[in-house]
RNA sequence: GGGGGAUUGGUGUAAUUGGUAGCACGACAGAUUCUGAUUCUGUUAGUUCGAGUUCGAGUCUCGGAUCCCCUACCA
C-alpha cells in the first residue's frame, strides 16, 4: 500500500462513497465516473485551468471513467475561435485526453430553450422587459432584500409569446430577460429571481445568427452537465454561492417529471463540488490582468515566456509533466491556499535533472589562452574529448567536444582577488576544466577600467579528460579550487539568450495599491547576446532524447535549464533560461 | 443586524469510529561529488484563540478572532 492510496483527497472520498453507495449507477462500478473541462474560450489558459484539467482528466483516468472538454460558448460578445484552438491544443499538451469529440455549449441551446418554455409554463420563469437598471435598483443588496418586478406574476401565456419573441429578435439588447422565479428575499444573491436569458443581437462564432438569446452561466452549466451526463461537476469556490441555484434548475425542471408525466422523465443531475483555485506567488491568474499584460505590451504575447499561461510555461522550457506535478502536488482542498513559486520551480528542475542532456555554454564570456598548449603538440589543434550526457542516466552516453589553445570562461569565474571561499579561477589557482583539462592560472590582462580581457594559464597534459593526475613522490594527489565549464574559441556557436525573472516583485501583485501594474518587475527580461555555446547545440543530435512536444531542452551546466525558443534558427540559435539550477554559491554571497 | 466557505511548522498538505501530529518544499548544518547541481544524513519548527465534554481533543460542544467569496443582462 502505498501513501498515494491512502491519502485520498476530499474529491476522491466524495466519488468513493458514491461508487460504493451505487449513486450513479451499480454499486462498484468505478466506470459511471464522468468529469469535464469547461471553459470559456475568451481566453488562453493558465497554469489555474491546468489543475483543473489535471484533476477532472486524472479523476476520469483513475476510475476508468470518461472525461470531456466542452467549451462554455454562450456569450458571443467575447467569444472568439483563435482561443478554442488554442485551449485544445493546451488542453492536449497537458496530457488531457478526451472522450470523442469536442463539446459546446452552443449545441444544446435548443434543448436549454425548451426547458425553458418548460419552466415558463410551470409559472417558475417569466418575461421582464425593465430597463437593466430598474432590475438590478430591484434586487437589493447584501442586508436588505429585493423587491417583485411587477413582470413577475403576469401570466404564462404571455412570458412564453415574450420569450418568443426575444429569440426572434423582436427585441433590442437589454430590452427583456427571461427570469427564475425564485425568492427576491433570500440572502443568496443569486437566488433573487436570477436572469436565465438575455438578448444579445450578435452572431456567435458557431451558431452564426440563428439566435438572439443566449443562457446565462447558472442557467446553462447544469444543462450541459445533465445532457452529457456528468458525474462530479468540479468548480471552484467562488460558485459555492451558485451551488443552490444550479440544484434549483435541475429540481425545477425535474418538478413533474417522472414516469408517464407529461414533461417526460427526469433528467441527470450531476454533483456540483467546489474546490480551490491554484494561486501562486509572485504573479496573478486574473484573466483580466493577463491580458491587460498582454495587449498593454508589457509583454510580448500571451506565449511570452514569463507569463503564467500554458503556451507562455512551455515556451519558457516547462515541460508538461513538471506542470501537472506541480499543480496536483499543491493540493485539492477548500483552503485559499498561496503556493510558493518554488514549488513549481523545483518541480521543473526535479523533471530536467533526469531528462535533459548536459551541454557547455557561457554566457558572459572572457577569453583563456594556454600559453603551453604548443609545447604538447601543435599548437593550432584541437583536441576531441568525451562529455558526459547526464550523470542522472548512464544511457545517454557521451558526446565529443573540442579543447584547444583558446578558450571561453565565465567571467564570473575569475577573479582577481578571490576570497577564500571562491572556489574557481584566480591569480595562482588551479581548476579542472570540466571534461577537458586542469589549468593553472599565471597572468591575466585587464583594460583602463580593470576588467579583464585575458586569462592566461598553463595545462596539465596527464589531467586529459578532466581527471587527476598521478600522486606525486609522497603519494599525494593534487587537488583543485573547482571545476568550471568552458567552450572552445575554435569551435563554437554565438547565441543569443533570454534570462526571465519573475514579473512582479510582489507576492501578491496589486495588493498593496490596487494597480497590479505598480509591481511589475522592470527587470524581468535580459537578453544576453555574444553567449558562446558548443558546437552540438547548432542542431538536434541523436543523443538528445525525443521530447512529447518537440521542444529541445538542455542543461547548461552549472548554469540551469534552457530550451530552444521557436525564434531560433541555425543561423541564429535562441535560448530561453527555463530556470536556474540551485546556486548555494549566490546565497552564501547574498549573506554578504 | 445579511449569507456562504475556510483556518495544522516559513509554505503547502496528511492524520480510521476521539488514541504516538506525519510528508513534501524551504531554511540551517554536515557527507559525497569532474556541475557550489544531483544524491545522502541530521537539525529546525505546527493544530487561530478561549472555555467545556472526556482517562484522552487537530478531531466533539459553545463562544470569540482572522481570511476568502457573494449586490453583471460575465463565466
Amino acid at each position: 500500500m502505498t501513501e498515494a492510496t491512502i491519502n485520498r483527497h476530499f474529491i476522491q472520498q466524495i466519488i468513493d462513497t458514491d461508487i460504493e453507495r451505487g449513486k450513479w449507477g451499480a454499486p462498484g462500478d468505478r466506470s459511471v465516473v464522468t468529469t469535464r473541462f469547461p471553459p470559456e474560450p475568451n481566453g488562453y489558459l493558465h497554469i489555474g485551468h491546468a489543475k483543473s484539467v489535471c484533476l477532472n482528466a486524472g479523476l476520469a483516468k483513475e476510475y476508468g471513467g470518461r472525461f470531456f472538454l466542452r467549451f462554455d460558448d454562450t456569450n458571443p460578445a467575447k467569444e472568439e475561435q483563435e482561443f478554442v484552438d488554442s485551449i485544445c491544443a493546451d488542453v492536449k499538451w497537458l496530457g488531457g485526453v478526451w472522450d470523442g469529440e469536442v463539446r459546446f455549449a452552443s449545441d444544446y441551446f435548443d434543448r436549454m430553450y425548451t426547458w425553458a418554455v418548460e419552466l415558463i409554463r410551470k409559472g417558475l420563469a417569466y418575461v421582464d422587459e425593465q430597463a437593466p437598471d430598474l432590475i438590478k435598483q430591484q434586487r437589493g443588496n447584501l442586508t436588505e432584500p429585493g423587491a417583485a418586478s411587477p413582470f413577475r406574476d403576469r401570466p404564462a401565456e404571455e412570458s412564453l409569446a415574450q420569450f418568443e419573441k426575444m429569440k426572434s429578435g423582436g427585441f433590442s439588447d437589454g430590452g427583456a430577460v427571461l427570469r427564475a422565479k425564485i425568492d427576491m428575499a433570500s440572502p443568496n444573491m443569486n437566488l433573487r429571481d436570477p436572469v436565465m436569458y438575455r438578448v444579445v443581437n450578435k452572431p456567435h462564432h458557431r451558431t452564426g445568427g440563428r439566435w438572439h438569446i443566449y443562457p446565462m452561466y447558472d442557467w446553462a452549466h447544469g444543462l450541459e452537465d445533465s445532457v452529457e451526463g456528468i458525474t462530479h461537476s468540479l468548480c471552484t469556490l467562488e460558485f459555492e454561492n451558485h451551488r443552490p441555484l444550479y440544484d434549483w434548475f435541475i429540481e425545477a425542471i425535474n418538478k413533474g417529471r417522472g414516469p408517464g408525466s407529461e414533461w417526460g422523465e427526469r433528467i441527470h443531475h450531476a454533483q456540483q463540488i467546489e474546490f480551490s483555485r491554484f494561486n501562486l506567488e509572485y504573479t496573478t491568474m486574473s484573466k483580466r490582468a493577463l491580458k491587460l499584460l498582454v495587449e498593454g505590451g508589457h509583454v510580448a504575447g500571451w506565449d511570452d515566456p514569463r507569463m503564467i499561461t500554458v503556451a507562455g510555461l512551455r515556451r519558457r522550457g516547462y515541460t508538461a509533466e513538471s506542470v501537472r506535478h506541480a499543480v496536483i502536488e499543491a493540493g485539492i482542498t477548500k483552503y485559499n491556499a498561496l503556493t510558493d513559486f518554488t514549488k513549481l520551480e523545483n518541480a521543473v528542475r526535479d523533471d530536467l535533472n533526469r531528462r535533459a542532456p548536459r551541454r557547455m555554454a557561457v554566457l558572459d564570456p572572457v577569453k583563456l589562452v594556454i600559453t603551453n598548449w604548443g609545447e604538447h603538440g601543435d599548437p593550432d589543434r584541437l583536441e576531441e574529448l568525451p562529455a558526459i550526457n547526464n550523470p542522472e542516466d548512464e544511457r545517454a552516453g557521451t558526446r565529443p567536444v573540442k579543447f584547444g589553445g583558446e578558450l571561453w570562461i565565465e567571467r564570473d569565474d575569475f577573479m582577481i582577488d578571490p576570497p577564500k571561499k571562491f572556489f574557481r579561477l584566480g591569480p595562482g589557482r588551479e581548476v579542472r576544466l570540466r571534461c577537458g583539462y586542469w589549468v593553472r592560472c599565471h597572468d591575466y590582462t585587464a583594460d583602463a577600467d580593470g576588467r579583464v580581457t585575458e586569462i592566461r594559464c598553463t595545462y596539465d597534459p596527464q589531467t586529459r579528460g578532466g581527471d587527476s593526475p598521478p600522486p606525486d613522490s609522497d603519494g599525494v594527489v593534487r587537488k583543485v579550487k573547482g571545476t568550471l565549464h568552458w567552450v572552445s574559441a575554435a569551435d563554437c556557436l554565438d547565441a543569443t539568450v533570454r534570462l526571465f525573472d519573475r514579473l512582479f516583485n510582489d507576492p501578491r501583485p496589486g495588493k498593496r495599491t490596487g494597480d497590479i501594474l505598480d509591481d511589475l518587475n522592470p527587470d524581468s527580461l535580459t537578453v544576453l547576446t555574444g553567449c558562446k555555446v558548443e558546437r552540438s547545440l547548432g542542431g538536434a543530435t541523436p543523443d538528445e532524447p525525443a521530447w512529447a512536444d518537440g521542444i529541445r531542452r538542455v542543461q547548461f551546466e552549472r548554469l540551469g535549464y534552457f530550451c530552444l525558443d521557436r525564434d531560433s534558427t541555425p543561423e541564429a540559435l535562441v535560448f530561453n533560461r527555463t530556470v536556474t539550477l540551485k546556486d548555494s554559491w549566490a546565497k552564501e554571497q547574498a549573506k554578504g
